[in-house]
DNA sequence: CAGGCTAATGTCAGCCACTGACAGTTGACA
DNA sequence: TGTCAACTGTCAGTGGCTGACATTAGCCTG
């Protein structure tokens, strides 16, 4: 041990390990580029294998799909999103430390897709996920799933039964003004990251209005 | 005109339609029948097609894909919803409305699904989709297409512009609690229509509470 | 009611996502 | 260094889905 000098988080095990992980970004790097250059359906995943010279087989392996590879940078930030949830001092309330946490997220972005796939590349798949039907749909059931763990670190923090639906519904409510946000940033026209995070925070902040307010009387 | 006697809504238009008709009556009750028999991905298109007695290419005139038949008969109920919703009195504000066409649109689920489908193997069905994977991912873009609509459906009514979120903001609320309601009732072991619509009013109820108590201090 | 028009269907060939089986290659480690 | 296990490539096959073209069958007009 100690023996390795100036690396942070994961120690690489090993030449094998490192060039597993190697190939899993070129591959995850190349799709974005292929799929952000000619669209989704119209990238093969031949084409895919071909571009870091690997077979098609080899895909399959670090890939159950597709769509898997599409998300793939998408999923480290919702894992990302977890951990610092978990790190939210008890005393939050839920709909504030989900807020804390997820603009914590995407307030450090950059250390959680890593240095493989830019922040603009990864803007842009964002859009492109927007933009796929089939990418739509994977993406929102990964997010039920990502839901359900919310709610149930909810739950363990509020110290509830599991059976109690509060988490789940606030959980569902919170997640449904992040997705019309997410939509509302897709739809503009100023793609930065700094954008992305001011709809999601004028989004929550005018949640309770929209739930509330008579929206007929002029405003307050 | 007036020739014909003793028809209800839309008087068939010939032969010809009829049978189309029948035969996509018939693809989405095999394909309903054979997915719960055994399984959504054990079971092949051409399957469903020779127990219709038509080609394969057959099934992808009247479907676009496996999943649009899975979804059939849930389409019938949305549209259903939609156009409840369309003639809900102006003077509910929109979650009420929301509420009121959601809940008259499953008391009234024979109607709006047709003779074709028996409501038992209607639900059967919201089971199997709520258990298969790809169909969960179909299912949510689907509703995700709802929201938009009944957002618009409901900017219109309260007299805003289109590019207020708001509306989006109360939809993404509300269909976020019916699908913890939908999920409470998939899970539980009462899969009659009456515990789904109990669950729906349970859950609504208690979402006020849910976004604004303070859920450590013992209940009220 | 014959015959042409057109919509609906069947057949065939082919693309692409994805998988199992088997063989070859290459780090790991005693 | 040689053995083992992990990783990769090749091949063959399944199933969803589509375009092109031929065939059938309701429809409509004279």
């Amino acid at each position: 041990m100690g023996l390795r000098a100036g690396l942070r988080a994961g120690p690489p095990e090993g030449l094998r390990e490192r060039k597993k992980q190697l190939t899993r970004e070129a591959l995850v790097r190349a799709s974005l580029e292929l799929f952000i250059a000619q669209g989704y359906e119209r990238t093969t995943v031949d084409e895919i294998a071909e571009a870091v010279e690997v077979s098609q087989r080899t895909f399959f392996r670090y890939f159950a799909g597709k769509e898997e590879v599409a998300l793939a940078s998408q999923s480290r930030i919702e894992a990302h999103v977890k951990t610092l949830m978990r790190a939210r001092p008890p005393e939050e309330r839920p709909f504030e430390a989900m807020r804390n946490a997820v603009l914590a997220g995407w307030d450090s972005l950059g250390e959680a897709i890593g240095e493989s796939v830019p922040v603009s590349l990864h803007m842009r798949s964002y859009l492109l996920i927007e933009s796929t039907p089939a990418l739509i749909a994977a993406h929102l059931r990964r997010s039920m799933e990502l839901e359900e763990e919310m709610a149930a670190l909810i739950a363990e923090r509020e110290g509830l039964d599991a059976s109690d639906p509060r988490p789940r519904l606030a959980v569902a409510a919170f997640s449904g003004v992040m997705k019309v946000a997410g939509r509302l940033w897709s739809q503009g026209d100023d793609l930065s990251v700094r954008a992305l995070r001011d709809l999601m925070v004028a989004s929550l902040d005018s949640f309770g209005p929209a739930m509330a307010a008579d929206w007929r009387s002029p405003a307050p």
